[in-house]
Formats: C-alpha cells, structure tokens, sequence
DNA sequence: CTGAAAGCGCTTACAG
DNA sequence: CTGAAAGCGCTTACAG
C-alpha cells in the first residue's frame, strides 16, 4: 500500500524521526543522509500524510473560500465579478504553500463555526454582497471566537476586520463626472441604497457627490433599488421609465444592472449611448462584449486575490487586522461616449 | 481552548468512546446518554478535529477540483463554461458532505500524484479542455496509481476512466443542420482539429456529418485551428476573411471564439447574420449579451457537475468506471436566424 | 547529527 | 449500551 516514513526508514537504516527531518529540509540532518532519503522517498513515490502532519503540528496548511450569494439569486449562477478573483486566490494559495477549500454559502447557514473549529482551515476568504445586516452579525462572532478572516469589501465599521475593497465612493464619482462630461443633465441610479448594501452605498454617493459639485439637480423618482443581476437591472429599468421622469444618463450599481438596464432601454425604443448614456461598475467579461460595449470601472481583482491571500496569511502569523483601498479605474467604452 | 471529546466525556461524567459514538449517531448509545452529551457539545461549541478523525478513519472526505488552463491563455481568465460548472459541484459536494480543494494547474505539472498520495482528498474531479496528448499521459498514470477520478469531456478510448461529457457530434450536427434551414450553403468552421482537442472534433465531426447529409461542399479553406478565447476566434476570422473565401455560415467551436469571430466580421463591414450566420457552442452567459445574441449549444451543466460528484463518489465506494454522455440543446438566437 | 518516545484527537475493534 | 485500549502517521522536544 501507500508508502509511510516507517518504510523509508527501513529502507535506508535510520530512524523515522530522521525521515521525517531529511523531508522537510531540517537543517539538523547529514546531507548524505539526506539525499539518500529523499532518493528512496521519491522512489516510492511518497507524499506525507496531511492528516497526520496536520494533526500533529495543529495547522491545516488550507484556507477557506466562503462565496455569498443572495438568496434570490438562481442557484447556478454566481456573480461573474467574484469569480474573476477566484483565479488569483487559487494561485496566491499554491504560492504560498497552502490548500484552498472553496464552498458556497447561504447568509443564514452555520458556516461562521464550521471551518476554524473544525480545524479544517487555518483562515477564511469572505467574498460576496450580500444583506449586510445579517452578515455583519456573523463577522462579529468570528471575531470574538478568534478566527483569521479576511473580506472583499467595503470597511466594517468599529470592528477590527481586515477589510480589503475597490474605492467605492472614488469609483462612482468618476463615473459620473464622465457622464457629466458626455453632457448628461438627468441622471438615473439603479441599485440598493441601504446600509445593508455597502458598496453600492459608497458608489452612489460618489455619484451624488460628482453631481452636485457639477450643480445638477439629484431627483429620488431617478433611483430604484436592485439587486446586481440582469434581471433585477432590467425590472428596475422598466419601472423607472413607466415613472415619465426623463433621464439622458442612467448609472447602473454593477455591470450586470447596467446590462439589464440597457436591455431594458433599447426594447423601450431607446437609443444607448444616443439618448441615455449607461455605465456600469466591475468590468466583468460581459461587459466588453455588449452593445454598445459597456462603460465601466475595474476593480484589480487580480491584485485583490493577492492581497487578500497575502494578508490573511500575515494575521495568521500574528499581525494586526487592517483595511485596504485600492484605486480603481475608470474604463470608458460606446455605452457612454455622445 | 478547544474543545475535545475527552472535556465533554469529562462533563457528562461518560468515557470518551461514547462520545465519539454519540456525536456520530451511533444506535450503539443511550437517547438519553446522547442527548445529554450533544447538549454538551453545543454549549462548547465542539467540532469534530478533522485531521483526527481523517487521520483515524483513513478518509478525507474531501474531493479535489483541479482546473487546467491552456498555458498560452490570459493567467486571469478561466474558461467561463468551466467555471459554471463550479456550483453545481460545490453544492454537490457539501450536499454529500464533502469538502472541496479546488486548484489550478498548469498541464505540466506534477499534480497527479499531489492530492490522493496525501489523502489530502478521496477523489479527484478534471475540468478543462488543453492538449491531450499531454493530459492522457497523466490519466493513465493516475489510473495506475488507482486513484479515484473522473473528468468531464470526450470519452478517452481504451481506458477505462468515468469521463462525463457533452454529445458533441450531435451538438455539431444540430448547428449546423439549423445554419442550413436558414439557407446558408457555404460554412467557415473555426476551431482546432485535431486528436489534441477532441472536443473540437467531435464537434467538427457533426458539423461535417450535417454538410454531407445535405449535399453541401466541405473545403478545407474554410477551417482554421483556435483555441478557446475570443482572441483566438478574432485573429482566426481575420486570417479567415484574408482567404478571400466566400462564406455565409460560420460555425465557432465554442462560445469564446464565435463572439472573437463576429467581432472581426463586423469590423470587416459584414452584417451578422445577413451577410454570415453564426453560432457558437457552450452558452456561456455571454452568449445572452453579445449583439447580435449568439445561437449556441447548451451543455447542462448543472446537472454535468452532480453527475461529476455522484460518480466520483460512487467510483470511491467501488463502483466501475463507466462513460456518460449528456444531451445537449441547441438554443436559437439572432446571430443565425435571416 | 541521530534515535527513542510522547502525543496530536479522534475511531473502532474488543471485552464486558 | 459502555469503557479501556490500540493505533492512524506524523512532528518535535529530550537525551545523547
């Protein structure tokens, strides 16, 4: 069967404890003994048991990736814009040594105590929006049972979280000056304005901001709730235009809003960017592919997975939790440009 | 600390044993017993240590998804078909009570022997197309190693291997039998041919089929080799169109490069569907965006990854390898209707 | 530099 | 139905 450090100890006439040293390069160990361990390790094709390296060093070499998804959202679809970090959190994991356990979790679900508990990880990625209200509950009990966490997002406040998120408010208000730019007067927003929705939170009111350094009226008939599907940006959509209120730029909370929303335009008769002007927020691969081709704002998800990896890492060794903001960039495409 | 099974023992004044059997509902232990100590282990808010017990029980209840990219693709991106094969495996998995490690991998690696040899999982879930010529190699050593594994993609021949995969002849056959109920007699075929990508040639094999039933020429002026990427399908079309081949069908071997191939189409002036009809493969949700939106084949993979986890875990249980080959449907949308 | 020994926290025959 | 004991395969003080 399976190869054991016993075996190889057999087999080259030492000890297990000297097997166990020669494999993991401690310095406490003869370096023809060594090679000569490692030859007959390979040989047999060995690997070290994870259970039992695990359990006697009490560390699980594995992060956890916990994905949030509303739950009225289709099942199988997660929203493209995590996803795209997936990739990055995967590589810096390997990089670093470690294992990646990724699940999908209901808000109202038992994960908070299932994976540090358990042993199963040394740490946990949160990704995802969800109602912040119920999450914000769950993060304190992680807090308070000591478990390394990190989050994609925006900052919690009093809490210290390590918090790493794309510069909402900087975001929102670039948009804005851009469709101001364009010569929008009358804007729209579509997306959840609520303390229990963060992010968008801080996009709209860099939105308010832009408009009122610009001196344009902010109308509250222009802004509808959605959640960040193409479904929810579409309903929105057609919600507001039954309103009658004119509008010549419309600013959806997330790409796939700002899909739907523009869906939702064009079978109304609308031209995009003609005459409503549409931005969205993420840059998801879709967005390069609608048309008009989306105008938007990229988040470095590449660079967040790394971050995110990095510093999870870093408290687990013992530093102190702390909140990022990385800039964003504002990526102007047809959806937008008069 | 952590709570242990020797503090509840202590607690509820029982042997340690017992408690093991209670917590895992073992019929060998008293109601009453059991309740008492379940009440016990709650209010400690004890989790099983999963090394231990993996280490005892010789099992990990946990499954490996690794992910292979062609190395010539963008480092970022995952192909998004994949990936939307991720929940339904996630919840599969959690729903069996399993855990998922998920990883990249790059073909060259040396990850046939990383996951079962260190029981860091019971199995082990393939996804991605790259060269298989390479790939083949390696399933035939995990296959000696007797590794528990299954894959999603064509049948590989003269081995026996659970490989759960789409009907690609007949996927190609029903694009391109619908191409030419809208009249196109001339069709441009864009994606590698070859026992590398057998995918590819299945679907290139039904695309044929179709031709041949109808009567209709093949020239092989009218194919051109790409991988999977909407860049591939892009430079592909354009060396395509170089031809100065007539063409009014075009048929992209996956999603990614159909919307590649209208691109460059569109950009050489020609109307798409008017001038040349085109369908793609996967329905990536892109596919829904792009203008026009992209006739395609629908692989269900909602239910490819609970056939993925079911088998796997039956193979783990002891069950014979066996090959599974899933309906596809053809939805139809406004690249190809004229 | 090396070996003997303890022990990580469970599960599971074995005996009663 | 319950307990005492062995043992999964390692890592790591401790002693030499």
């Amino acid at each position: 069967m399976k190869a054991t450090s016993f075996d190889i100890a057999y087999r080259a006439g030492v000890s297990q404890s000297t097997v166990s040293r020669a494999l993991r390069n401690s310095p406490l160990v003869n370096e023809e003994t060594r090679r000569k361990i490692q030859a007959i390790a390979k040989e047999l094709n060995y690997k070290v048991d994870k259970n039992a390296r695990n359990l006697r060093s009490q560390q699980s070499n594995t992060l956890a990736l916990l994905l949030f998804e509303d739950t009225d959202v289709d099942e199988s679809q997660i929203n493209p814009f995590f996803l795209s970090m997936l990739g990055s959190i995967t590589r810096a994991c390997s990089n670093a040594g470690y294992d990646l356990l990724v699940s999908f979790q209901e808000m109202d679900n038992d994960w908070h105590a299932e994976y540090a508990d358990s042993n199963k990880a040394d740490g946990i990625i949160l990704l995802g929006y969800g109602d912040y209200t119920d999450y914000r509950e769950k993060l304190v009990q992680l807090h308070q049972q000591g478990t390394h966490f990190v989050r994609f997002g925006a900052e919690v406040s009093d809490m210290p979280v390590t918090s790493i998120g794309g510069d909402n408010v900087s975001g929102g208000k670039q948009l804005t000056e851009h469709l101001i730019s364009q010569g929008c007067k009358t804007m729209a927003f579509i997306g959840t304005i609520s303390a229990a929705a963060p992010e968008f939170l801080g996009r709209y009111q860099g939105h308010k901001e832009a408009l009122e350094a610009a001196a344009l009226t902010i109308d509250s008939n222009l802004q509808i709730n959605a959640i960040s599907t193409e479904q929810a940006g579409y309903q929105a959509t057609k919600e507001l235009l039954k309103r009658g209120v004119a509008f010549d730029g419309l600013f959806g909370a997330s790409d796939l809003i700002a899909i739907g929303a523009m869906r939702a335009l064009q079978e109304a008769g609308l031209q995009v960017p003609g005459d409503v002007a549409v931005v969205g927020y993420d840059d998801i691969p879709m967005a390069r592919v609608s048309k008009p081709a989306l105008t938007t704002v990229k988040q470095d998800t590449l660079l967040a997975g790394q971050l995110l990896v990095d510093n999870l890492l870093a408290m687990i060794a013992g530093s102190k939790p702390k909140t990022i903001l990385m800039p964003v960039q504002l990526i102007s495409r047809e959806s937008s440009v008069k």
